[in-house]
RNA sequence: GGAAGAGUCGCAUAGUGGUCGAGUGCGCUCGCUUGGAAAGCGAGUUUGGUGCAAGCCAACGCAGGUUCAAAUCCUGUCUCUUCCGCCA
């Protein structure tokens, strides 16, 4: 949620910075006409509530002296009427307001370009391409070969897009799990294992309703969508609304969270025939680091977000781009995000491991979460957040990345310890 | 899932229709006192809206209702506690 003191008093400045991620920059001109309008009513009808409250000292002090009210009475029910009419228009104001700025995303820092996906750019790059003396499979292949994933039984089970970790494959899954968590532990991150069900003032609050509410799964146990539940489809939806309507005090910043989840997304329309396997589910696993703090810390903490998700790819050996996100391809909430992106050889390119983004204070208004600074005055925090990491795309990257001649993959060295003796996997 | 009870200013509580936005205790902050501290004494200690400001207005889980007037009465709802049922 946008500011209205902001667009209030610099109205150009706000269309200028949205024009980076919007084709259509909207007018203001109703919107501040409403809100001088809400203001004027907010202070007539005050006044009237400061009649009311004199008159109603009085009432009391005529009765408790046994004195005649009435007539002090009958002007109450005037005043009543008036107030009640009042408080409908302020409402009804407050309502056009809110429906104007709801939908308006944030407003992007100024380093980020305008635009969209086509003036993303490349901003660091980790490793080579790999190359093969003989013809290497894609990780479809492999997976089925090395037994570590059953997609044709993962759609007997639950449908298109949904497939099964199997033996060794379950435990790479959970090895990589667990080399995410114990870095994370090591950098003081608080670990955090969330529900996933969650209701429906936090999928708003996160800033996914109630525009993206067919892209996730809605339980229908009421068949009001307020009064259901749904799947997160990430932890930051979980880790954002943990504070939800708080004050934090500003000696607990920042705060540092990851959580693990299975992430769940309907991914409406979004398949495309090269994204085989296991690059897109209605599920995947994912470790979410989360931090919240005040507005000055922000751009230093997103670089140790950037940094950490970069080392975890890193500790993998595998070779990966990080990639500066233009206005238009960041999500709504957010005013800069940076993708890494790990490189998948049979797909010829370079598929999203990590997200990293500040939404500045837009979700910590929805959210409504709040810090006292040095003057005392409460304030908006700050949220970032970013993947550490999913493992959807890792797994595809390690096998085909790491695959040997004969059909085998060579496990980083990072997962090792959590693979109980399995460096190469071989088949049966 | 059923029944009963409860939700008030950081914590604990008082308050059943009108000078109650709200008393008290604890905690915390500042001051006095002291060589220093404790104790004691005094002052302060929620959030938001609106206004240039003084100020004014709003909020007693949340949403409605009754009333000239609601923390207080009524309805709904959420959460918690206890008991029962079910259960990994």
């Amino acid at each position: 949620m946008l500011d209205i003191n902001l667009i209030r008093h610099d109205p150009d400045g706000v269309k200028a910075q949205l024009a980076k991620r919007m084709a259509t920059v909207p007018d203001f001109t109703a919107v501040l006409a409403t809100d001088a309008e809400r203001r004027a009513l907010i202070q007539k009808n005050e006044a009237r509530r400061q009649k009311r409250n004199e008159n109603s000292a009085m009432i009391a002090k005529l009765k408790k002296d046994g004195k005649d009210a009435s007539k002090q009475i009958a002007e109450m029910k005037a005043i009543g009427d008036k107030i009640a009419r009042g408080d409908r228009a302020i409402a009804t104001a407050e309502q056009k307001i809110f429906n104007a700025l709801a939908p308006l995303p944030n407003l992007p820092l100024p380093e980020v370009v305008a635009g969209g996906k086509e003036n993303n750019h490349v901003v660091a790059t980790f490793g080579k391409k790999p190359t093969y003396n003989f013809t290497p499979q894609d990780h479809v292949a492999l997976a089925t070969s090395l037994g570590l994933i059953d997609y044709e039984r993962g759609a007997k089970i639950s449908g298109a897009k949904a497939w099964v970790y199997t033996g060794v494959g379950a435990l790479l899954e959970w090895a990589l799990l667990n080399y995410f968590i114990d870095f994370h532990i090591a950098n003081g991150y608080k670990f955090i294992l969330p529900p996933h069900l969650l209701n429906w003032e936090s999928g708003y609050a996160a800033g996914q309703f109630p525009k993206f509410v067919d892209d996730v799964f809605m339980t229908n146990f009421d068949q009001d969508p307020k009064k259901s539940k749904f799947l997160l489809p990430t932890a930051e939806t979980a880790l954002l609304n943990l504070h939800r309507d708080e004050i934090i005090p500003a000696d607990h910043l920042p705060l540092k969270y990851f959580s693990y989840s299975p992430c769940y997304r309907k991914e409406a329309g979004s398949y495309r025939t090269d994204e085989r396997g296991m690059i897109r589910g209605y599920q995947f696993n994912k470790i979410e680091m989360f931090i919240y703090c005040p507005a000055a810390d922000s751009p230093k903490f997103f670089d140790e977000l950037l940094r950490n998700a970069q080392k975890l790819v890193e500790g993998l050996g595998l070779h990966f781009q990080t990639v500066a996100l233009a206005a238009g391809d960041c999500s709504a909430s957010m005013a800069k995000t940076y993708d890494v992106e790990v490189y998948i050889p049979s797909m010829k390119g370079y598929k999203e491991v990590s997200s990293v983004s500040t939404a500045t204070d837009y979700q910590a208004r929805r959210a409504n979460i709040r810090t006292k600074d040095a003057d005392g005055k409460t304030v908006w925090l700050h949220t970032l957040n970013g993947s550490g990491l999913a493992t959807s795309r890792l797994i595809p990257a390690i096998l085909e990345q790491n695959q040997n001649a004969d059909g085998s993959v060579n496990v980083p060295a990072a997962l090792h310890k959590y693979l109980h003796g399995i460096t190469v996997i071989k088949r049966k």
